[in-house]
DNA sequence: ACGAGAACCTGTTTGC
DNA sequence: TGCAAACAGGTTCTCG
């Protein structure tokens, strides 16, 4: 669940599950993720005490004491799950009660963490495109994933006018502008669609098209429907059928995205959603009022 | 340099 | 029912 409320969401479950307590084992099951764990992955964390727990983009950051961080990002399908001894799980959390032979002893659960209050938090992701790095944390800001990212939607620099200097020549679709990390770094196929739908833009549109009063509409949108996924607890989509597996209840909030050939939302608009494909992704829009 | 497409990997859904 | 193709919330590499 990797798109940035999802990111952030994760974040404020973990908080107080990690925030301060000490790793006293880490166990990777799996090195090798869409990139290889850092070597000597365990013994570096195990023994370390948790001090913040940060958010970029949609990358997680594990602040640690002893100057190092841990860097997260989820992929497509990377979740965490926390297990704790004799709880009883409440529906809507990600908290399970711990199976003392069992948690985190699933196929794709590739990397444990057990805390001194007897917290065991479990990093599954059955495709792998996930990544746990380890940095300097003096030195987050130089590092190479971080240099390049665009800016954050939520920060309050992110306005119109940083957005259309971003994607001032931008021949390619909006669509595909927004999904670029280096344009604006957070979104992904599912909010870029929702905030596109808000601002009434057209996903054909060219990029450097998106200025003046559609950057205007555009960036607010972005700010809202990032802000409300994130009250929300994000968004949930597919598995997970166990009811306490559940985050976020934003997918039922969703104008177009998976809603094909469905009614525009939009008060007034007659319009169906459609789905097209750009760059190899799905876009979902309705084409008479999102121009 | 830019944008489109493929690749990475596994699981689920869809269509014949 | 069975099997193959399509598809899935992301990023990065290659190619034109």
């Amino acid at each position: 669940m990797p798109e940035l409320p999802e990111v952030e969401t994760i974040r404020k479950g973990l908080v107080p599950v990690l925030s301060g307590r000490r790793l006293v084992l880490v166990t990777a099951r799996r090195e090798d993720l869409r990139v290889p764990l850092p070597p000597n992955f365990n013994d570096r964390l195990t023994g370390r005490r948790v001090r913040i727990l940060r958010r970029r983009a949609k990358y997680l950051l594990v602040d640690l004491d002893g100057g190092e961080t841990l860097i997260v990002h989820m992929g497509m399908s990377g979740r965490f799950t926390v297990h704790q001894p004799g709880i009883s799980s409440r529906p809507g959390s990600f908290v399970h009660k711990m199976r003392e032979d069992g948690s985190g002893a699933g196929k794709h659960d590739h990397v444990v963490f057990e805390t001194d209050a007897g917290s065991r938090v479990v990093f599954t992701d059955h495709r792998r495109f996930g990544l746990m790095l380890l940095a300097n944390t003096e030195e987050l800001d130089n590092h190479e994933l971080f240099a390049g990212l665009g800016p954050d939607p939520l920060d309050d620099a992110f306005t119109a006018a940083l957005l259309s200097s971003a994607l001032a020549g931008k021949r390619a679709p909006i669509k595909a502008a927004l999904l670029d990390q280096r344009v604006i770094s957070g979104l992904g196929n599912i909010y870029v669609c929702e905030a596109l739908f808000r601002a009434r833009i057209s996903p054909k549109r060219l990029g450097a098209s998106v200025a003046g009063v559609r950057a205007a509409r555009l960036v607010p949108a972005i700010k809202e429907v990032l802000e409300a996924a994130i009250i929300a607890g994000g968004s949930t989509l597919r598995d997970y059928a166990r009811a306490d597996g559940e985050l976020g209840y934003f997918q039922h909030h969703f104008s177009v995205y998976d809603r094909e050939g469905l009614r525009c939302p939009r008060k007034g608009c007659k319009g169906t959603v459609r789905r097209i494909v750009q760059s190899g992704r799905s876009t979902f829009y309705c084409p008479v009022c999102q121009r």
